[in-house]
DNA sequence: CGGCAATACG
DNA sequence: CGTA
DNA sequence: GCCG
């Protein structure tokens, strides 16, 4: 069973007050095991540990070894409910190992990473992340740009001038940087909700991502739309919306539309075939024009809002996969896996073996299903 | 030394 | 390769 | 980078 919320009282009745290992808590190795909250109780170390996670990332991109490896050890680190206060007790984590501890160490003694402190002053390091907060740009083309000499992002411009799908989503740039507030992206669900409620009413609609794990701002948008007991209903539904929402002006029709894939509908459409392989979501990543109201908003804003058409039976598996982090995500499918012998991804739950799915209506399916203990959104915080 | 979450789409 |  |  694992550690809810143990209140571990530093000293009372323990039989040796003179022995430096107080009896800490277990770490399970898995996010889905743990609480992650944000803040930790070691959030200073996490953020010291963050650049250098980034760094990895910014390298090697984000399935490659080099950079998981410091992700599992930073998201160990986020879900520890106790201070860490000596290399022991680092290394005693699972995920912690010899290289990870000096860094700790180091950290423990003087109160910052020196390397960390390094990195973020690497000209490299700084224009990788640039580049990257570019739609469209990844670890690879920020790299060879760099070694092409680009350092800005009218370098990138001028580079990428027959990437015209980059150079149109460039106009909306600025504003999409911006964190966006819980009441704002709350603000824009409701001028969807509007929408979509005209297209076709009955729609619940659920904000996901960083805004449901109960984060203060958010970097995009997830709305996530069923139809309850109404499975079919939302076949077709996205590309209506998409269309309705271009028309309107509320996604520009030049470069507005990153991406629209319509893998559920264009499956189920065909033949009555469901429930058997893979059924998918469909997605549509937009630029969304938030009006201005006069108040808080002066002017006109653009924010990427990603909507993701799920079929009632999928629901659970659907909100599970969207609301993250990251690696919780990674974390649950692992356990999955190994364990219940089940594949989990954002549009389903299937047994390994018959291939068959599994229905799961609501998160709790999900986690009753993979025998996981309920962690509430706001302990999912598994990434800095 | 192999594995590390998942996978469709453009 | 890049994105969720 | 860590683990089995």
């Amino acid at each position: 069973m694992p550690h809810t919320l143990d209140h571990t009282p530093q000293g009372s009745p323990t039989p040796q007050p003179d022995s430096a290992a107080l009896a800490l808590p277990d770490v399970h190795e898995l996010a889905c095991f743990r609480t992650s909250p944000r803040p930790c109780p070691n959030q200073q170390l996490v953020d010291q540990l963050k650049p250098l996670r980034e760094w990895r990332f910014l390298q090697h991109g984000t399935g490659e070894p080099e950079a998981i490896s410091y992700a599992t050890a930073v998201s160990v680190i986020i879900g520890t409910p106790f201070v860490i206060t000596s290399a022991d007790q680092a290394r005693a984590l699972p995920k912690i190992g010899p290289k990870l501890v000096v860094k700790i160490q180091e950290y423990i003694d003087k109160g910052f990473i020196q390397e960390s402190r390094d990195v973020e002053q690497l000209e490299r390091f700084k224009v990788l992340r640039l580049l990257t907060t570019v739609h469209g740009v990844g670890h690879a083309l920020a790299n060879k740009l760099y070694d092409d000499g680009t350092r800005t992002l009218d370098d990138l411009q001028a580079m990428l001038k027959d990437r015209h799908d980059i150079l149109r989503y460039m106009r909306f740039h600025a504003d999409l940087q911006e964190p966006v507030s819980r009441t704002e992206v709350e603000s824009v669900r409701d001028f969807v909700r509007l929408q979509v409620d005209k297209v076709l009413p009955g729609a619940h609609l659920e904000l996901c991502g960083g805004y449901r794990r109960g984060k203060a701002t958010s970097g995009d948008i997830d709305i996530l739309i069923t139809f309850p007991h109404q499975d079919g209903l939302e076949r077709g539904f996205l590309r209506r919306l998409v269309d309705r929402l271009v028309k309107k002006g509320l996604v520009p029709r030049d470069g507005g539309v990153l991406s629209l894939t319509e893998a559920g509908s264009s499956r189920t459409t065909w033949a009555n075939r469901r429930a058997s392989l893979g059924d998918t979501l469909d997605k549509a990543l937009v630029v969304f024009r938030h009006p201005a109201n006069g108040t808080t908003r002066t002017r006109d804003v653009w924010r990427r809002v990603d909507l993701v058409v799920a079929a009632w039976p999928h629901w659970g598996p659907a909100v599970l996969g969207w609301t993250g982090s990251t690696q919780f995500e990674r974390d649950l499918r692992r356990h999955a896996g190994k364990l219940c012998r089940l594949h989990v991804h954002s549009g389903g739950i299937r047994d390994k073996e018959t291939n068959e799915h599994v229905e799961a209506k609501t998160e709790r399916d999900c986690f009753r299903l993979l025998k996981l203990e309920w962690i509430p959104p706001h302990l999912r915080n598994a990434d800095p």
